[in-house]
DNA sequence: CGTTGTGAACGTCTTCACAGCA
DNA sequence: TGCTGTGAAGACGTTCACAACG
């Protein structure tokens, strides 16, 4: 267990919403693919569309950013993604190191998006002998103990933990400790990190567990009246529910 | 461009919050280490800890399954493990695909914490002729081709999409079509779905970019009085954020 | 005229604080 | 006494609807 709370009085200053924040690149994405099509202006309903939210959302969300469009219009592409880059920190280069170089772990040293966005992969880190010197995705897996004087040589301040869930709290501790402030955890595991460093997690059976939930309701309705719907097409998440009185049954076990 | 929207009234009856549903799954993974370790009973405050969130929200959150509680006391581990696992969905087993056997694909398939839970990986299909017949994880790879096949014989109705960009949307629709409701996309594209089908992505660059976002606003502050700080640990996400007075001056390209 | 930018209304989620109960 | 369960308050996020403006 760990020492005492800070409480943080979540002082949310003026900056911008949280929410906004998340769905900027998604935004970007969209502006991106517009722009290779060099499309020069879209309109909050077209750009809203391509990224899978409402129209009304986008512009609040770019309201926070400042006031980019042109009324009767729309907003320029290449302007915007200049705008949403800069506003992420992506105009600046990111190096990242990513610890635990099993099937996942080599999965992202593989992906594409990362260096297509300001990331670039630093270095691998695995804690397995065997793995040293291997290259994976053309980058040579080094050993955890060189963990620290890699991170520094290179001025990390992102990891990604793509360990077994008994090895990350010490791999982040280290990190940690080694001057990395932002990390990436896919390890099933909630890791306590000092203030002032985020983590933001990626687990992939609890994104099956939700859907899990949603399928279950789904099963436990389909006899019910609701098959009158027209077949129309939402965009994403649907979230859908038909109506449903009780918990089902509390019976003690 | 996709056909009408349904506008979907947001009609989130009387069921349980979806922030709470999202919350399950972390429970129910810190109450099976309780379980593990043999510990009957466990406090909020307790449970909360090793969950990463806060006790009040944890007891409201458990509130909408119903009162399993002992006030007192604190839970029930085995028992709430059971009904948490029974409200997920649980306790009945969920035959799963995952399209497109890359890197990522062959991870989610090595990946232990599906079949933990009730999850089982029912086939792996990919659009490359040579994977066919290759057994990754296990199981041997399927052409596209037989993708109706599979999923009606194993009465599939979840689905992961680790396809690439490209390929994702028509993945989806065939798995649609051939009767899934649910699907985990990895792919990063904004899928479109008929009225019915949930959707949950995964977006690995997202997070990072998130992370960017903070990464950047603590490197414009460091200079700031904020050092001060005791160096107290707090769990997960601790959004820091020191004042920050304006938006950085905005200039047309 | 068409589209942005935004106050105001509304809904959802979190936190507080304490009554109620074992 | 100690902990749960929950109304009430408050923060946050979304949507509406329209004034402002190119």
């Amino acid at each position: 267990m760990a020492t005492g709370r800070t409480h943080r009085p979540a002082t949310r200053s003026r900056g911008i919403p949280e929410a906004t924040v998340a769905r900027l690149p998604l935004y970007l994405r969209a502006l991106t693919a517009l722009s290779e099509r060099s499309v020069p202006t879209v309109s909050s309903e077209e750009l809203a569309a391509a990224a899978g939210v409402n129209s009304a959302k986008l512009r609040k969300d770019f309201s926070y950013l400042g006031s980019y469009g042109t009324r009767g219009v729309g907003y320029d592409v290449e302007y915007l993604v200049y705008q949403i880059s800069r506003e992420l920190g992506l105009t600046q280069d990111w190096p990242v190191v990513i610890v635990g170089i099993g099937n996942l772990g080599a999965a992202l040293a593989n992906y594409g998006g990362f260096a297509s966005r300001g990331f670039r992969v630093a270095a691998l880190i695995d804690a397995d002998p065997a793995m040293a010197g291997k290259p994976v995705a053309g980058i040579p897996v080094q050993h955890t103990d060189d963990l620290e004087k890699i991170i520094t040589d290179n001025g990390v301040s992102i990891g990604v933990i793509a360990t077994p869930a008994g090895a990350a709290q010490q791999v982040c501790d280290r990190l940690v400790a080694a001057g990395v402030t932002s990390i990436l955890n896919f390890a099933p595991t909630v890791l306590s990190v000092p203030d002032g460093v985020d983590v933001r997690k990626v687990d992939l059976s609890i994104e099956l567990q939700i859907l899990a939930f949603h399928e279950q309701r789904k099963a436990g309705e389909e006899a019910s009246g609701e098959a009158a719907v027209p077949a129309a097409v939402t965009r994403e998440e649907s979230t859908d529910q038909g109506p449903d009185g009780e918990h089902p049954a509390v019976m003690p076990a």
